[in-house]
DNA sequence: CTGTTAGCGCTTTCAA
DNA sequence: TTGAAAGCGCTAACAG
């Protein structure tokens, strides 16, 4: 760690004198009490008389004393902090989850440390080691590990004692506490609402990003299952509701590679200019949508009359696109809500109950889905 | 500090063995030397002979040692970790800043302890608090704070010794870094947009939380300087234009009282019912710009035939929308990577150079901006 | 009820 | 170069 070096001139435990940051010490004196009288009146635990907690208090108010977590952290071996580690706090999704994290643990006298991944390994295994070395009390983790090789780095923390809760993405080499939404039942639902309107060329738009199109529907969960756990379970929902309904499965409708707006609407154009083309899509992501929304208006159509389309991730602008979208809702902060009650719960000394808590979205109807054209 | 008892039994300092958390001294041991030259070489300071190094290194390897960070931040008095205070991080603009600020921290070894207060001033105050406890070495705060009598809790954290720079928010009583947008320029432009496509009748939607219409122009700056400094600036900004253009200020045109969406829309509702009629709307919000759409659906009109619309945050919906949104786009990652940027510097030693780093928006044309319709 | 004392795990003189 | 020892500010026995 050569980074740690070169924190500039005299900011070294030395030469702090009483200047700014007065300590239990010096309100004691100041108190003219005993340094543990003076700890125990700030610190909030043991037995002291009135006069005595009101001078301490007193001296405090005059110094403007603060308690030194790090110190206190020292001693009682718990920071009261929650570590997070999500893929992008800029993302909108996460941005919820982490305000329901956030709101709840606050709440409950938590503070969160949050880390961004962008969906990298390592990052989450040096995000881990940050902080398990910040003695975080747990962490909650939406990981991007799916292989019984890549989660080493939470079983290093659970082995340390830091209680672990999953959330949004659930991984199967790991028995924990694991917070997600029904992406499976929502996405059939979705497909489901597509087929009923008459639709069976249906674009599934958002998939694995794999470098080629898979020959097979086993090629292709095979591929899906070493990828994220989300995709995976939204790929499962589409492929039910096509086989509730004996629609064949065609590889060519699935999108494949980079998860970029840009991409999502090439796919999306691709699948329109096929011979027998799509008539509706199924997004699994907000920015998919869009990218779609861009296809279908670039190709001369116009939806749902010519393609019908229905997404993840409902927004305020959902509703305000003219004809507004039918989109599916996930419930985003109670996601995070969840995910940190279950470990409070367990820090505040409950049993980890290692289950699979899941939540349900919403599929807001609106009107973008409309009968199949004809063929 | 109740709420500091009951945290489930026997996690305290006493009773963790050696079970988990190899301390240095274990690695000191373990590897046969004393327990400083083990510190040396694993907190990578002083001289250590190569083959001393690599003892320590693989004892420390064997046992999983992790540092302390907690008690190293006890003896050198610096955390490396930042302090910020947003208003809300579920929200898009505040997540985008976030991740500026946490990527570049992150890139200089420091991570960020985030802490949202939804506007309200006493949990600003607490979450300083918060912070100063936690001895962040820094803190980026975007604050609510107006008014000299509403800075102390700022003033404190600086009188400690913890550097404070503002960002999105400027604080006319604190003489400090703070990280902008042209917020009175962009609005400015946007309106002049407007004014120049021949609209005389602009709304104002998003503004100053008051209770009723102020009835001149005065009052309403009054009322505005009391309240948030982007909204009070992005106001002047629609006047800056009106005048230049010469148009009189009418205070029928701006949009009072809670933010919203709909509450927008009503007051978007109320402006087009007027004898004398709004042709155009600025929205200083994205949540703006969608209840001005839904009251401009609701009333029969569209845009930009019947009225023009410009608004703040640009975003990947508005390009899809049909038509495209003209909009105006904020530099939000570059604002928290700029405050996170200005913020080490000092923490490395710079000085404070307490200046207004003022970054550039964008007025992202596209075709939400029509003539005015003929009185 | 109050004060004394011994750590928590690390960094940092200071001698050896 | 290495090791012994003191100290960061707080909590937690343990006497008094």
């Amino acid at each position: 760690m050569p980074a740690e070096r070169g924190q500039g001139p005299g900011r070294g435990a030395t030469d702090r004198g009483s200047a700014g940051r007065p300590t239990i010490s010096e309100v004691a004196a100041e108190a003219g009490v005993g340094r543990a009288t003076a700890a125990r009146t700030l610190g909030g635990y043991g037995y002291v008389s009135p006069e005595l907690r009101e001078r301490v208090l007193a001296a405090a108010r005059k110094l403007g004393y603060r308690t030194n977590a790090l110190a206190r952290s020292m001693s009682t071996g718990v920071t009261h902090t929650i570590g997070v580690i999500v893929a992008d706090i800029g993302n909108p999704f996460f941005a919820g989850v982490m305000r329901g994290i956030s709101d709840t643990s606050r709440a409950r006298g938590f503070d969160t440390l949050v880390l961004s991944t962008y969906e990298a390994l390592e990052e989450e295994v040096a995000a881990t080691d940050v902080l398990i070395d910040k003695r975080v009390d747990g962490m909650i983790i939406s990981s991007a590990a799916v292989d019984r090789g890549e989660v080493a780095h939470i079983r290093a923390a659970i082995d340390r004692g830091v209680p672990v809760v999953l959330v949004d993405r659930a991984v199967a080499a790991l028995d924990l506490d694991t917070v997600v939404i029904d992406n499976r039942d929502a996405a059939r639902e979705a497909v489901e609402t597509l087929v009923e309107a008459g639709h069976r060329r249906i674009g599934f738009v958002w998939g694995p990003p794999a470098a080629e199109q898979p020959a097979t529907r086993r090629g292709l969960l095979a591929r899906t299952s070493r990828n994220l756990w989300t995709d995976g379970e939204r790929l499962r929902g589409y492929l039910d509701a096509l086989d509730d309904a004996r629609i064949p499965f065609d590889p060519e409708l699935v999108m494949v590679g980079e998860k970029s707006e840009r991409h999502a609407a090439q796919e999306v154009a691709r699948m329109l200019a096929l011979p027998d083309r799509i008539t509706a899509v199924f997004c699994t992501e907000a920015e998919a949508v869009i990218g779609a929304l861009r296809a279908i208006r670039a190709a001369g159509l116009s939806y749902p009359r010519d393609v019908s389309i229905i997404g993840f991730d409902d927004s305020a602008w959902a509703a305000v696109m003219e004809p507004p979208l039918t989109m599916i809702e996930q419930p985003v902060h109670e996601l995070g809500a969840t995910a940190a009650r279950v470990l409070l719960d367990v820090l505040e000394g409950a049993e980890p109950r290692r289950e699979m808590h899941t939540l349900r979205s919403r599929l807001i109807v609106r009107s973008s889905v409309g009968p199949a054209p004809a063929g």
